[in-house]
This record gives C-alpha cells, structure tokens and sequence, in this order.
DNA sequence: ATATTGAGTTCACAATTTCTTAATATATCG
DNA sequence: CGATATATTAAGAAATTGTGAACTCAATAT
C-alpha cells in the first residue's frame, strides 16, 4: 500500500514511541523510529523519511543537536523537523526554531492534536500537489498538457492565466485573498500593482466565456458554477 | 476577517510599529495595535488577539507589567505573547520566558525572520476552531467560501455584513458590545458614527429574512435563534 | 540587425458596490 | 410621559473592481 508519508519518531522513552507509532500507522504513515540521537541520524540517512518528530531529551546527541547535524546536509535541508519537548523546557523552543525546527509537539502528547499536527505539515509540505486534471460540469482543466476546455473545446490559456484558473478551480468555492493569490502566483517577494490581478482575471472570464470566477467585494475571488 | 490571525502589536516607537503592520497585513494577518501599556491591555481585552507582540520598554506599564497583568486573566492564559528586545537587553530574554512569553523577538526587526517566526508561532497555535462552518439550524455561515445560507439558500452578504454576522454567530447567547464590535469589525484606529453598527444589523436581518440578532438595549446586539 | 508578436504589467478612469452619515421615525424603560 | 436608544430610509462618500489602451520585455521571425 502506498503510504501517505514516512516518518521518523526519534525518542528514547519507549512508551512515547508506541504511543505515537500506534496513532500515525492507523491514520496510513509508514513509520521508522529510533532511540538515541546516534540511531536517528543512522535512520534518518537510511530511510529518508519526510518528516522528522525528535524528542529534545535522548541519550548520545540531543534533539537539538541532531536537528542542526541533520539540516548541515543538503538531503535534509527540506526535511520537516518537529521537536517533541517536555512542558517545562520552554526555553528550548526558541532554541529549536533558530535552529531549523519546523513546530513543536509538547509532551505529554495527545492523539488527537499529534494527528491534526501531522496532517496539517504534510498537508504543507505537498505545496505542490498530485497535478490532478480538474472536471467541473462542461469545464475541464489540464495541467499537464497546460489546457482548458470549455465543451470540449480548447482554450488557450497564458501561463499566468492558467495558474490562477487552476488555483481557484483547485477549491471550488473558497475565497482566495487577494494577498493568497499573490503569494501562490506571483511568490512572497514579487510586487505586482493592485489592479495585475484583475486584469487576468479579466482575460479567464474573457477567454472561457463561461461566468465561473465570483468577485467577493474586498475579499478577493473564488471560483463557483 | 477571512484572516489568518489576528495580532496585538503593542511599542511606542511608531517605525516599529509600521514595518510590523506592514509585513504582517501582506502576509494576511489582522493587525491591532497600541502605543503604551495601558493602551495594550484595553486593546487586547477588547479585541481579543490570538498573538500579542510587546515591547519590552515602553511608557505606562512596560512590556512585562503588560503580559503579567495579561497572563493573571483567564481570558489570555492561552494567548501567545511575544516580546520584543532591544539587543542589548539581554536579561531581559530570561525575564521574559519567566513571565509567561512564549517567544522573544529582537530589535532591530527583520522583517523575513519576523514573518517566519510568526507563521511558526500560529502553526503551533494550531487555530482550526476559527474559521470553521458555523450551522445553527437552518442558518449556515462559511467563513472560506465567504457565504451565508438559509434554508440552504445563499445569500449574499456585503464584506462587513458577514463579519459582522460570522462573529456574533459564533458566540450565539453572547451579547457583544458596541465597542466590542467596533472593535473588532473595524480595529481600533477606525472611527465609525454610532449608527453605523445599527445600518448593517439591519441590512443583515433583511437580507437573510429570519430574526436571529437581538438588540439588548444600552448594551449591544446578540446572536439568538 | 530589425521587426513582430504576445505575455505580463501598469495606468487612468469608468462602473459598480459597499459603507457611512444624517435626518427622521419608532420603540423602550424608568 | 419624557429621555434615551435603536430602527429605518435615502443619499452621498468612499472604496473596490472592471476596462481599454499603452508600455516593457523577451522570444521569435524576417
């Protein structure tokens, strides 16, 4: 079967790791672990995992320190990290995020919150997700041949135009912030004027012909048939 | 509204403020803020922050006087506060994570790690309670799509109307305050006329056609079904 | 080397919607 | 009943989005 994701639980409290273990394997996670922080840099290197839980506590290198021996080579470089730490050591939080740690889980852990905990990271780290074909009624988008079809009839998209039907199309309904769009589209750092955004939006109507993208009034826009 | 978060920025140095603000509303935070101590913890009461960022010195109660005060009420045991330190007081880190700060920033703020930080912060806060579907009997109100429906009927409600409607629903029973409401509708450097509130309480009630807000005179409005 | 093309962006202004105010009516409470 | 608070209405302000045209910049064709 294929897992939804590999992850290494490196702690040396056995308790915890079945614990942890018991609740991921259920939820579909393939799950590798380890019990000292030798032993989680060994597996690590091993298995590639794409997540990493690291308790801050462990016999023969630290959480800590196997974070930053972990993050100085490039195959971990995009590797989630998440830190397990006793509520008392609050200090160390600060610590790990300088480090490189991605989040926090706090001992004593609980299911429930260690589960949503791991499906919103995966959840993020698929940023770019399975590049699926998106079919809504008469309207059909591609993004691996790059095209859309309105009746089965070829539109062509700009790339720019493309993303952004994509985008909207990808959650049918949902509002995108103008500043959402912006940071998908265009990226973080990249400063376009106010009005960029319409215009595009502008030639997609334009172009399908069809009305399927909602303005919502200082919000931003959605997609909707 | 459709915010990821909303942030009490509280520093008397109005620069500081301003880049905060800045980097922080392009990254779609709400932001709140006040000049001084005092000013902080009535803005915080009244527009309950999910994060709060303190100066350290500051006139009229300094940054710590602020959190403990704070941290004393229920309201903010679970509110993230963060400090901000000038470099050279270095004490006051330690000082700071004894009072019950969660995290520390330092001046001079650079704007990439402040947004990091923050973004990490509010992943652990793990915010999933906000921004949920609200369904009170035949009344739905979804803050992702932006939509209200009755009788699963949509209705179309302007920006502010469905602020307004999503956060007296969320806390039905619960009569907010005038200033509650403008507080945190509009943020607290907005001055709107008295009437205002009545205009969209009205628009509110026509459009969706059932009664479900109460007017409590003298005091506000409260969301009853 | 020069023209052509088209994506992407910007700009100025029009069109539209939303928000606020002001004025008046109505309701409520002691 | 009288004082105060809210409801209602209409109209103008303010804010946001839509639009056509122009401009930049590469890539491609001539």
């Amino acid at each position: 079967m294929n897992a939804k994701g590999k992850i290494l639980i490196a702690d040396d409290e056995p308790d915890i790791v079945e614990i942890i273990r018991y609740n991921l394997t259920k939820e579909g996670y393939e799950i590798v672990t380890a019990n000292n922080g030798d032993d989680a840099i060994q597996k690590a290197k091993l298995s590639q995992p794409d997540l990493i839980i690291l308790d801050i506590m462990m016999p023969r290198k630290n959480g800590v320190e196997v974070c930053e021996i972990l993050r100085a080579q490039p195959a971990f470089k995009d590797t989630v990290i998440v830190f397990l730490t006793a509520l008392s050591d609050e200090s160390s939080h600060v610590k790990g995020l300088e480090t490189g740690a991605d989040d926090y889980i706090s001992k004593p852990v609980s299911p429930k919150i260690l589960v949503s905990r791991i499906h919103a990271i995966f959840r993020r780290i698929n940023k770019e997700p399975e590049e699926k074909v998106i079919k809504i009624d008469n309207l059909e988008i591609d993004p691996v041949k790059f095209e859309a079809k309105v009746d089965s009839k070829a539109v062509v998209l700009a790339k720019k135009e493309f993303e952004l039907l994509y985008l909207l199309a990808s959650k049918p309904g949902r509002v995108f912030l103008r500043n959402e769009i912006l940071n998908q589209i265009w990226g973080n750092d990249v400063i376009v004027g106010d009005r960029t955004i319409d215009v595009h939006i502008r030639k997609i109507r334009q172009k399908l012909g069809i009305d399927c993208i909602t303005t919502v009034k200082g919000v931003g826009y959605k997609f909707t048939m």
